[in-house]
DNA sequence: TTAGGGTTAG
């Protein structure tokens, strides 16, 4: 055996023989030849003769060398062969040299990489012996597959009660399958009693973990502790403030990463670009497409480009890169289509739906929102009710709670509330608080006070301190008149202590973010801001606008009072302050985080005819392009 | 033979 082995070794595989006449090997035959055989087998696909030429190295007593079983297993892998990898198994395991722990391992992980996680179970089970790699393999192929992660876990226990110890593989694959906080945090003691958090894959992980259950800082706490950089371990740590709506953070560990002389490359500037998204960045974001440039051809950072000029407002900029991208999957026509329906562009979304059907890409759950959202952004319910009617037996996707929500939208909006009660009843389960929102927001618009009152009651029920309800209840009453109630209403907000989240403004000024706040008179240049503000509002009243009361809590004393609640909603500052510090020309890009009201989207309007600027807001729900006396939602939002 | 980072909704 030893022989052969050396053989093997320093020596080139002989050329392929032509295919052979008969199926019996020469009496003669070396262990390379046969080898070589096999592998002009597998190529050809030939794989009832390839398992012949295996069933010959077992003739030839060749079967109990591992450096041929090794070679083999890897033809295997690179072939797909699944049909000779189940052979090959039946071989080492009955080989009188078992247990072979070292070749059984390299199968399992064949098994795994082949995504035959039925096979892999079967044959660990048969395992005469396990050691530490065939626990870890076992445990990673369960946490990667999300249903069955929590698996990871028990094999983890049962790992540890046959006293096998685990290593840093081991730590870094399970701490994928936490199921809850608590298993993170034993899960992390356990590391440090091992003396394993130093390993940068362990770390990386740690940090995942800890990001997954939206605890950055527990992950910065990890980041902080390494003593040595690593390039994952960072991007790691930007991923974590990044996807849990941290921008600024995300922001600011990217700059700390470039001055601890780290490249920034495709993972970590797509962080950037998603922190740039959240906060609205769009020049800051611009800066970043520069870096991009040279990884063209990364899909997930070419996706991650579109959605930060769809979200910052650049929605041309976005449809540009779309079309020249020579690669589009799911997330890039998902992307884009729900970029153009947030941006006002409804038909252009459901045009690009269309395209996207003549593709080869297959939409998904997150694509038929979007397409829903196209149809209540321009209230196109039949277009709706077409889309969402059809989408399990076309795609194959099951109406799931996002699109029942997407359809309430569009009903309320419509005016359509029987029929949004109808779809509520019909749902299967049980309604969220976003959904009574949504029904709310219909009854405000549409008038509907007795169904308005049941909604907000079951919003109360789920949420009883949700100050957004009370807030549209009351000025529903008291449009109807019905001031009692309207001062009822008060009184339990009083009583409970719930206040009104304040409106806020963003705008970036010379790369510097101005906060503008309902009530709040600290920004440096509030004074000129309200001084202009006046001018304004006089010189768009002399051009026919008339503040729209309907928009203020109605309890109110006085309708100069209520005029002033309006006058200072935080975007009327901040647009103020962006046509006073904005050069002539440049695009006024605001985000906000409450929904822009009525009077201020008629303010915007005729400021842009007025002062002949484009303005952009941007809410949590949508784009408002004003441009010209009109905005790109039509009105309707 | 076992382990790490990035994109779409909400």
């Amino acid at each position: 055996m030893k022989r052969i082995a050396a053989r093997l070794k320093p020596r080139p595989l002989p050329p392929v023989s032509p295919p052979c006449s008969s199926p019996q090997p020469p009496a003669s035959v070396s262990a390379s030849s046969l080898l070589s055989e096999f592998t002009k087998l597998c190529n050809q696909q030939d794989f009832p003769r390839a398992m012949k030429a295996l069933d010959d190295l077992e003739t030839h007593e060749l079967r109990a060398d591992p450096a041929v079983y090794s070679d083999l297993l890897k033809a295997c892998l690179s072939r797909r062969a699944v049909p000779l990898a189940l052979r090959l198994q039946s071989h080492i395991l009955s080989s009188p040299h078992s247990p072979h722990t070292f070749l059984l391992n390299m199968l399992l992980s064949i098994y795994v990489k082949l995504r035959l996680l039925p096979q892999a179970r079967s044959l660990f089970d048969e395992m005469p012996q396990r050691n530490v790699v065939s626990w870890t393999t076992i445990i990673s192929a369960h946490a990667n597959v999300p249903e069955l992660s929590h698996n990871a876990l028990h094999f983890l226990v049962s790992m540890l009660c046959h006293g096998v110890t685990p290593n840093m593989f081991t730590y870094s694959s399970v701490l994928r399958a936490c199921g809850c906080v608590s298993h993170l945090v034993q899960l992390h003691s356990s590391i440090y009693k091992h003396g394993l958090e130093s390993d940068v894959f362990v770390r990386s992980a740690l940090i995942d973990a800890y990001s997954k259950w939206g605890l950055p800082q527990e992950a910065l706490c990890v980041f902080d502790e390494m003593p040595t950089g690593d390039l994952v371990v960072w991007n790691s740590v930007i991923a974590a403030f990044a996807q849990n709506s941290n921008g600024h953070e995300a922001l600011h560990l990217f700059k700390r990463m470039k001055r601890a002389g780290f490249d920034p490359e495709q993972s970590s500037l797509t962080s950037v670009l998603s922190a740039c998204t959240s906060l609205a960045l769009l020049e800051l974001g611009r800066q970043a497409h520069v870096h991009v440039f040279k990884y063209h051809q990364d899909l997930i950072l070419n996706n991650a480009l579109l959605d930060m000029y769809c979200k910052c407002g650049g929605v041309d900029d976005a449809n540009i890169i779309f079309t020249r991208m020579a690669d589009k999957d799911v997330v890039s026509w998902s992307t884009m289509i729900a970029g153009l329906a947030q941006n006002g562009y409804s038909r252009e979304a459901l045009k690009l739906f269309d395209s996207m059907k003549n593709s080869s890409t297959r939409p998904n759950y997150i694509t038929i929102l979007g397409v829903l959202f196209a149809c209540s952004h321009a209230g196109l319910v039949e277009d709706g009710w077409s889309h969402f009617r059809s989408m399990k037996k076309l795609y194959g996707i099951e109406p799931g709670r996002e699109h029942y929500a997407c359809m309430l939208d569009l009903l309320a909006r419509a005016g359509k509330l029987n029929k949004a009660v109808e779809l509520i009843n019909e749902m299967g389960f049980e309604p969220d608080g976003a959904m009574w929102r949504t029904l709310l927001d219909g009854c405000r618009a549409h008038k509907n006070v007795d169904l308005a009152m049941h909604a907000a009651e079951q919003i109360l029920k789920l949420n009883p301190q949700d100050a957004g309800s009370y807030i549209l209840l009351s000025n529903i009453y008291a449009n109807a008149g019905r001031w009692d109630d309207v001062a009822g209403i008060r009184k339990v907000m009083n009583e409970k202590g719930i206040k009104k989240q304040p409106g806020c403004s963003w705008i970036e000024v010379g790369k510097q973010i101005h906060t503008f706040v309902l009530g709040d008179g600290s920004h440096p240049q509030i004074n000129e801001i309200k001084i202009q503000l006046e001018s304004l509002i006089q010189r768009l009243v002399r051009a026919g606008y008339v503040p729209d009361l309907n928009f203020v809590l109605k309890d109110l004393e006085g309708e100069e009072q209520r005029e002033d609640s309006l006058r200072y909603h935080s975007e009327k500052l901040a647009v103020v302050f962006g046509l006073m510090n904005l050069p002539k020309g440049q695009t006024i890009r605001i985000r906000k985080n409450l929904r822009i009201c009525g009077d201020c989207h008629l303010f915007v309007k005729l400021a842009t005819k007025l002062e002949k600027r484009t303005i952009v807001i941007r809410d949590p729900i949508r784009y408002h392009h004003f441009h010209d006396g009109a905005c790109s939602c039509g009105d309707y939002w």
